[in-house]
This record gives structure tokens, sequence and C-alpha cells, in this order.
DNA sequence: TCTTATTGTAACCATAAAGGTTACAATAAA
DNA sequence: TTTATTGTAACCTTTATGGTTACAATAAGA
């Protein structure tokens, strides 16, 4: 299992709606260029961002915008928007085990508990992570690009 | 995305394996009735935890036995031994991000090491959690039926 | 040696998810 | 009214998961 490119995508396109919303318009069209998708690929994931309350789009006019401050979504949020996790479960279980067994009426006390505990350690390290960190990042490695671009000039 | 059910069905075999191993010859058909799953899926767990060093099995005479102390075998042994995952990277990111695009070239610059925290952290707490801990729990949820078992007869 | 039990493996199958495409109604603004 | 754009339906292909039947290879016991 991986976790599905919808998830870099999304982040791709909060990079992508910071960096350029003051030049242009931030239309799925636009996006999809970026990104190198078709649009309507990028408006099913822009529609789960919406839905999880953390992009606002126009229809008609078109545009995407942030909803929130940078600081106050992670990684997390848009895991859980992109991600359809069944039950919010990381780990599949196997459906039926036999309960005239010792093991197996039991595998779900010895297990469910440590499967938690992984699933904790995961989903903290992805709110750790927040968009401002990472429109920062954006920024820096897009100046310095344009400082190795004047000094190619001068 | 989920992490697929060979990973709670492995570790399902392994405490039966130990649970068992001085009463029954532990069969893939043995195994298959605890889990409630086909013997072959079964046989094709058993062979990617052979694979990984992590159990021995004999052909014809049959029988699975564990190759190594239980404290040397931990969930993330378990999670590389049945989880193929691509590269062994956790995300998967789209494949071709726009250089033309300042942000699409810098994609991989901004992400990478994120992504990689990330996966560390799911890692190592996979790290953490050894099969002594799971034998140690599946005595004891054992002990315990068998504690209320005898309060029944008594 | 013959029989039996068992593993390893091939060859299928069904279902679901991911990723992609075309097409178009609904909408908003020029 | 025209145009641009979103939301959405309806497809498609590929891959992974989970499952099944069948059988050759193997090892051990009768």
């Amino acid at each position: 299992m991986q976790i599905s490119s919808r998830f870099t995508i999304a982040v791709h396109i909060f990079a992508c709606i910071d960096t350029f919303k003051d030049n242009y318009k931030i239309t799925s069209d636009f996006l999809a260029s970026s990104v190198n998708v078709n649009p309507v690929i990028i408006r099913k994931i822009v529609l789960q961002l919406r839905n999880a309350g953390l992009v606002e789009t126009q229809r008609g006019s078109g545009g995407v915008t942030i909803a929130k401050a940078l600081k106050d979504i992670n990684f997390l949020d848009i895991y859980n928007a992109v991600e359809c996790i069944e039950k919010g479960k990381l780990f599949h279980f196997h459906e039926n085990p036999n309960c005239q067994c010792p093991v197996g009426r039991n595998i779900h006390n010895i297990l469910d508990s440590k499967l938690e505990q992984v699933q904790n350690a995961l989903e903290n390290e992805l709110k750790q992570i927040t968009l401002a960190e990472i429109i920062k990042e954006t920024q820096y490695y897009i100046s310095e690009e344009n400082k190795n671009k004047n000094n190619a000039i001068s």
C-alpha cells in the first residue's frame, strides 16, 4: 500500500495557490498545468479539499482560494481530506478470525491497541507539518532560483 | 489506502505458532482454520515471511517455526516482509510535475524531506513493537480465559 | 516401495481503488 | 448572449487484494 498521489498533488495545489494568487486566477486548468495531470483530477481533489473546508471555489467565475490561515492547515487535515480510509483505520484487519480458537478469539484484544498506537504516531507526525512551513520552503527555493538567475545576468 | 490484512494475518500466524508449537504441528491448514481464510493465503504470507528470514518451513513433512528470538522480530520486520511497497516509499508522488513552473520544478525539494520524516515516524513506531510483547499479551488473554473457566467450574 | 500429508506454485477469478478521459449541465461574469 | 469555469456523470485501463482450484515436488511413515 501507498498513500495515493492525491496527497502530494493536494500539497502541490496549495503551494501553487499561495505562490500565484496575486498574479493569476487559480483555475483547474492552471493547476493541472503545474501538476501535469488532467484538469478533472484537479477538480476532484479540490472538491475533496472544499468538502473538508480547506479551500473555497467559485463556480462559473472560477478560482480556488485557501479557506484558512496557513498555520491552521496541517498535513493530517489534507491527508484526511483526500485519503478515503475505511472507518478511519490505517490497518485492514482480517474479517472473521475463528472464535473457536483461543488465539482467533483474542487477536483483537491483543492487536487493536498496538495498531492504534502506530496509527497515532503517523497522524501525530502529519499534524506537526503545516502549510505555513511548506509555503516558507516554497518561497525559499523560488528565491534561490531567482538569486542564481540574477547572478547569471550580472 | 490501508495496510493490507496480510499484516494482521502475519501477526496472527506468529501468535498461533508460538501458542500451539508444543501441542500441534503448525500447518497451513491449521493456521488457515484459526485465521479463517484459505490455506493458500496462509502459504503465500508464510512464504513472504520465510523470504524475509522470519520463519522456517518444511516441505513435505510440513510445519512452520519461528526463525529468530521473539524479541528480535518487530512489527517493521513483518510490515516490510508482507507489504510490497514500491521503492520502499510510503507516499506515491505524482509522476511528472511541470518543470516550466517554479512550483512544479521545486515540489520535490519542498516535499521530499517532509514525507521522509513522516515515513520515519511510522517505521520507528512499528520498530518499537516486538513479537515478545505480542506473545506476552497473547498468553495473558488466554490465561485470563482459563481463570474464568475455572471459576465457572468451581 | 507405496501412501499420505504437506508445501510451493501456477493459473485462474472477482472486486475495488487509482488514475485517467470525454462530455456536458450549471453557473457567473463580461 | 457569449465565454470561461466548475461540478459531475459516465466511461476506461491498470494494479492490488483477496480468493479459489489444481497439481508437482517433497518428506516421512507404513
